[in-house]
DNA sequence: CTCAACGTTCACCTCGTACTGAACGTATTC
DNA sequence: GAATACGTTCAGTACGAGGTGAACGTTGAG
């Protein structure tokens, strides 16, 4: 792996980092975002530098969130993978659940504490009002993003390898 | 604190950790958001029994975010702690930055690297773009949800201890 | 000036997490 | 069946982050 490609996963590990997954887990995601093929595990591991046990647990965590996904090839038995196609729907999705969860919390709240305060009760309704709504809204942009350009973002493609 | 109170703010504080902030981080913001007026260290620190070294850290750290304000009374030399009135929009401004950080890597990423497969310059430009968009689209929800209800959410009001 | 009440900083410790190499289970190929 | 090539799991380890208590600096009151 060339220099300038090494700076790309890692400045993609840190952001990944950032936003709560292993540090292998961000390389490996800004690896594959760069390949146009699907790779094999100890393709990814030499890629890296480090075990293929990490690239096996960290694969699965990302494709546990719908980062990237496992394929197959025809009289291969090897695990391949690569980004998921919808890539940028998946991770919207995934973070208006986790707004979906503060939400929920507030409301829970609401529901169970006595509140006493009146600017309390109102702070609260209207936190998750806001949530509510973000959320709509941003659902509606993102079906008005997809609606045009349906599948014309990675369109599937054989395998140039 | 009673339990149930006690129960909100372990979840707010999981929440919170789950975005990268330290447990009793999360802790202290959600027992802020269910107090009318500010709080000082040491009250807050007797409420989570924790020490107050760790509220002051961390009281720093959400301030630092934008989740907290920091107060001061007349005549007392301590300082308090509330919620900011106008966080939700600030929470969101902090997601804005994080995804901007990411389109920016991915521009980065495509200025510099040579990227050989039309595939993979395809999918990064459209992701560049969908962050754009959507960047784009949150900030005009944004608008749209203040506009209307300008100070509405947290009207400023004597304390009443 | 002295003393007390603050908030902050620092060294220490603890605990969880991430990574590794080796062992393991399994399936395919001679 | 034996051997090989996979992916996964597991014990061990190293490291970093979070929290604490004590020391520190500062400010204000008596």
């Amino acid at each position: 792996m060339d220099q300038r490609t090494a700076r790309f996963t890692d400045r993609m590990g840190s952001l990944l980092e950032a936003e709560g997954f292993p540090p292998i887990a961000g390389r490996l995601f800004g690896l594959l975002l760069l390949r146009d093929d699907a790779c094999s595990l100890d393709e990814l591991a030499a890629a890296l530098c480090v075990s293929k046990a990490s690239v096996s647990t960290n694969a699965r965590l990302l494709a546990a969130h719908a980062a990237i996904e496992r394929t197959g090839r025809p009289g291969d038995r090897r695990d391949y993978y690569r980004v998921t196609p919808d890539l940028f729907t998946r991770m919207m999705a995934q973070r208006l659940a986790r707004w979906q969860s503060f939400a929920e919390a507030v409301h829970e709240g609401r529901r169970s504490l006595a509140i006493g305060s009146p600017d309390v009760a109102a702070r609260l309704a209207d936190y998750e009002d806001a949530y509510a709504y973000m959320t709509a809204e941003i659902g509606k942009a993102l079906r008005r993003w997809r609606a045009p350009r349906k599948n014309a973002c990675h369109p599937t493609r054989r395998s140039r390898r």
